[in-house]
DNA sequence: ATCTTTTTGTAATGATCATTACAAAAATTG
DNA sequence: CAATTTTTGTAATGATCATTACAAAAAGAT
């Protein structure tokens, strides 16, 4: 190796700044947050990351596109994947309250950064889109199949499952609850059968 | 009248504020962008709002609330409450790319202050909640006069209607696009039948 | 006409903002 | 061991942040 060792994991760096981010938001977010975080200085820091702030948040992005993309190639091994987007979907019911209410941090910049950071807004807007093809994909699939009964376009209830995402993450706030997030996702999927 | 007249209107002053909050958010806005928006140097602003920033996107956020309220109060006068719910959202899928994109800052606020500010946070939730009585009460009504098939409870069906627009205020950023989002409501709102 | 009251405009306030400069530290290479 | 290369820690940088101080302005009240 060339040149004094590093003493930070990237990727472990990354996942700090993106639980700060995560929570607080691109724009609320200080650099002295992020160095708290990481227990980086802002020599490392920005030697690490010359785009500063804002390469940092993109790479807390792509860090979860990437966590997604490892969510679907699992995906294709299974033989129903139908049956795993639903099972993801009452999952999210169990979860603890600081999990319902930060939300999803791709949704989150979505709302948050349309007239702030174009850059950053499309690039969350891409992952939605990419999440939502999948839906789209195994729901053409599973009407193929005959798994599910509606007979809609595929491309609208693909549509209408990242809408329930998105709402799911801020209904979840307001009721971060199990049994009442129960109830609402079994009537959502409702629409699949 | 005492002391110097006032060259501004409050209520005018709000919703200028309100414009730029709606944008860019709590935490992006920053002073020196609501002078410019509303026209008010900084003794003025504060002399009027002595709670600074936070007491402007508070009577920001209470606008809207009131705005709701009085839809409630039209809704009240119609026979066929429901039909005015499900033509609301039918009607916002004509609106225009801008309208779009800046979402409800309703839900903008739950999304981007429950780490930032738990009181704007908590006031946002509060007008979700509501939004969700409403919808609630009216499917009730509705399911008493047999205007609404589905059985279901009517807690269920109202948090799933809040879910609905929550969802599409993140969705209608993906896809602005009248089409798209027509057929995307007309398989949220299928659920109701 | 003077006094009182309130709003307004401007200029400061100190804090925090993101970012840069730079030298010391710590490794490999020759 | 000296030269090279990269990371690190610290101290600046200048900009912008929200807020306050305060005097001039503009009205009614006495």
């Amino acid at each position: 190796m060339r040149g004094r060792p590093t003493t930070h994991d990237n990727d472990e760096v990354i996942l700090k700044a993106q639980e700060v981010f995560w929570e607080k938001g691109y724009s609320a977010t200080s650099l002295q947050d992020l160095q708290t975080a990481t227990q980086m200085g802002s020599g490392s820091l920005y030697n690490t990351f010359r785009g500063g702030k804002k390469e940092l948040f993109s790479k807390a992005l792509q860090q979860r596109r990437e966590a997604f993309l490892a969510f679907k190639k699992e995906m294709k091994k299974h033989e129903a994947p139908v049956e795993l987007i639903k099972d993801f979907f009452r999952s999210l019911a169990a979860a603890d309250e600081h999990t319902h209410m930060r939300g999803c941090i791709v949704a989150n910049t979505v709302t948050a950064l349309a007239f702030v950071d174009n850059d950053l807004e499309a690039e969350a807007v891409n992952i939605l889109k990419d999440v939502e093809r999948m839906f789209t994909e195994t729901i053409r699939e599973a009407q193929r199949a005959g798994t599910i009964a509606n007979p809609a376009d595929a491309a609208v209830l693909g549509r209408y499952l990242i809408t329930c995402w998105n709402g799911l993450n801020v209904t979840r706030r307001m009721h971060p609850n199990k049994e009442k997030l129960k109830e609402l996702i079994d009537i959502q999927l409702s629409v699949l059968t």
